[in-house]
DNA sequence: AGTAGCATTGCAAGCGTATGCATAAATCCG
DNA sequence: CGGATTTATGCATACGCTTGCAATGCTACT
């Protein structure tokens, strides 16, 4: 059998008697066009199955709505709410998603580029940043990006990022409080802003206290089997913390599940154990996870907000956003 | 400041002084053009930032480039994870992919009409199916259509699933060789093909032996907190089963702990519970689940390789592909 | 009725690339 | 070296849609 050709515009407009151009204007939103051709040409492009080819119209507007979603950290344990989030708000804006995986630097680049050839109208990108050159390109090129819960210096974007400093600053207040001492910081991502953002403001805020202090920091700690060996190590140095500062839920129950189960360590009483996330995990009776709340609906609901507005006002001019996270109390930290 | 318009081949042509139809070919591989030129060409391009029109080029060539994905199934414990394959496999394969989330029947359509717009090459759904004329629809306008994990009879699509029907013989078998007498399973979907293939040759199994069946089946159960919920349910009842199937990992680790915190179940002397997915935290030690692994790497890897050739083939014909699941048996069940 | 004013329609020229066809250039071979 | 092939290039058109402009039809008002 022959392939069957789409119906194309020309092909609606011969069956209802009418221009192309008409019908063009009936599948174009406050076009002049009275009711009755436009209830014509419907009944027409029905008939059909006729859909427009939003390629060719991007071709002619020179927009394709397509918006570009560069995600690398996959392993993030809200990763799907994430981009289910972005891909709905940007979907709700009129817009599609093409979603691009990136790990490496290079890939991210070459991310980038696929993303200029597709004509993308914007770029969203999570837990990575694009090369300064790259991002000049796309200023350069008119293309807006916003970056998600990563800060980028010298790149020329808006940042939708949380307020790490006052996470830590709140932190640092409830350790103070409960006379904690000797505070552990142990994070993933050496270079991520935001880790940076709380355990420098972490710092400030204990070392206005005599006493009180950041002991030790270990970088590159990723995940739950990661956490269970990471205390285990903590254990055997001769100043033991009495506070690990973790930057993953999942690495702090492995802390939390070590120091049960192997080490017999006293939490809350002896070590307080505080995560970033509140994965759902954190919440469930076994665990009890003191952690800190991060509003990823915002984030992600401002991010494409900021990004979609950008695109419609041709605007360049980089943001920098920051939303609160909320410090939650549980079973980890000793009660006031 | 004007903005600037991206470059076109017509720019490079100027540039390089050749026709636009030399740069054409510059970026078509394997196209009938001398390195000098080809080199030429692409200098001039350099310098001039540019990039083929991707979008431009779908329209003459008639086919996009674009794989629409449709997601479901957010809350899948490896939602990311599979997002995730899809996207870089389809990237790998040199098209780009478009995501749509869907979750009414309704908005399955709309994304259908919307892939159907963007002019995709191919769908790759997960976990819903498409309304019987959408499907026909694709079929008409000689878009294939893979599902993936999720069968749906009457739609012309091909399917990519789990074996279901070997987990249901494998988990029955392993319970008659331990003299398991009163299965209960707990499901989240009543309407998945998956689970129904289970619980079908589960039953068929452990029927054919004297005093071993299936006392009760609870469908809608999803998640932690709703496991939790279902065990005292259960213990509630006249008849306790002494084997809960579970659908979801989740939902079995809510069971699990009910039994050891709530209500002092003996697992997996008294109760055998057994997950589906293989979900990390199954395998921590505190938890140590039997489960059924999902290969879902090769699921994802799969369904795009078969999606791909569909479109390179222009095949229409539907393919049922069938993987193995393989069952691991760890602390919740008894050792032989 | 005549005409100004507005709503509707059609015409035609793009948008940026691919490609069949014709022509020009290069290569090969005797 | 000349003609026969092969290879490279250019020309022109097509892809399906939008949109400025001009032409037409309609309404209302004097």
């Amino acid at each position: 059998m022959t392939v069957k050709r789409r119906s194309n515009s020309q092909d609606v407009a011969d069956l209802a008697s009418v221009s192309q151009a008409s019908v063009s204007r009936a599948f174009t939103p406050g076009a002049s066009i009275s009711a009755k051709t436009k209830a014509k040409i419907l009944n027409a492009a029905a008939k059909l199955d006729y859909q427009p080819n939003i390629i060719a119209r991007s071709l002619s507007k020179n927009q394709s709505g397509l918006v570009g979603i560069l995600f690398a950290n996959w392993d993030h344990p809200k990763a799907a709410e994430i981009l289910k989030g972005l891909c709905e708000a940007i979907t709700e804006k009129g817009f599609k998603p093409v979603v691009q995986s990136a790990n490496t630097l290079e890939s991210v680049d070459r991310a980038f580029t696929d993303f200029l050839s597709y004509q993308v109208d914007g770029v969203i990108v999570f837990s990575t940043s694009p090369s300064a050159n790259m991002s000049a390109l796309c200023i350069r090129s008119n293309i807006p990006i916003v970056l998600l819960n990563h800060t980028a210096p010298g790149i020329n974007a808006s940042i939708i990022s949380i307020d790490s400093t006052k996470v830590g600053r709140d932190i640092g207040n409830a350790l103070l409080e409960r006379a904690y001492k000797r505070i552990a910081i142990v994070s993933s991502d050496p270079n991520s802003q935001v880790v940076s953002g709380i355990s420098d403001s972490l710092a400030e805020t204990v070392n206005q206290t005599q006493g009180t202090r950041i002991i030790s920091e270990r970088t590159g700690i990723h995940g739950y089997e990661a956490g269970l060996q990471t205390i285990v190590e903590l254990w055997r140095e001769d100043v033991k913390p009495d506070v690990i500062v973790c930057t993953s839920d999942y690495t702090a129950l492995g802390i939390l599940s070590g120091c049960r189960h192997t080490l017999n360590i006293n939490v809350p009483q002896d070590l307080c154990i505080i995560g970033l996330g509140d994965i759902p995990a954190a919440g469930w009776t076994d665990h009890d996870l003191s952690t800190v709340k991060i509003p990823h609906n915002e984030l992600v609901r401002t991010s494409v907000t900021t990004l979609i507005s950008k695109i419609e006002t041709q605007s360049m001019d980089p943001e920098s956003i920051k939303l609160e996270a909320k410090l939650i109390l549980r079973g980890t930290i000793k009660s006031l």
